[in-house]
DNA sequence: GTAAACAAGTTTATATTATAAACCAAATTA
DNA sequence: TAATTTGGTTTATAATATAAACTTGTTTAC
């Protein structure tokens, strides 16, 4: 009937990053602000959970002397998102 | 970008109950109770916030003895419904 | 050279939400 | 008539999203 549907992905801001993350090969953090319009705390919190559920991968390093968060999105990520989608779509279809 | 998601929509059982209502006259308690497999206590409660929302109407009466509680989406909800599953299209595209 | 403003985040607090547990009233069944 | 079931509602709790406040370091203006 209606398949449960990822709570880590049922979330405007992650699901954004995760949209984000899936069209691209990495992105900082400065860019998934800028993308998504999300102040940084929130941010920051969404990408930590992102990356605890291993859906994305963070990498800290220096552009120059400034500190730079890359993110990319992970194997096991693009399926969940995969599968959020699909599961979706169950939802939705009424009102096509 | 991305547009900002209706909140009253965005919700597991909301919006099962919308994608119910919205395929059919109209539906009962019970019969949303079985579709969407949520506890009586919380499809009440989510009712009441989607009829408090103006999304869809509910009238009590009786089928026989026994109280009934029928639910119909309202032609706001319809409407609100369909901008959601649009605003919804802009994040999954890249999943695609 | 130092004070002010900015960049890139993180931590913490608050407010909202979703959800289930407990409850209630009436009807049916044993 | 006692127990169970139906059809819910109310209340309590736990999780979540979000913004506000803070931190660390860098660049710019004076």
């Amino acid at each position: 009937m209606f398949p449960k549907l990822d709570p880590l992905l049922h979330s405007e801001l992650r699901l954004a990053v995760m949209s984000v993350l899936a069209g691209v090969e990495e992105a900082d953090f400065t860019y998934l602000k800028k993308q998504t319009g999300a102040t940084s705390g929130n941010l920051s919190v969404q990408i930590d959970k992102l990356t605890a559920a291993g859906y994305i991968t963070v990498e800290k390093g220096f552009k120059g002397k400034m500190p730079r968060t890359a993110c990319r999105i992970t194997p096991a990520g693009q399926e969940a998102f995969s599968n959020y989608v699909d599961a979706l779509k169950e939802y939705l279809s009424a009102g096509k």
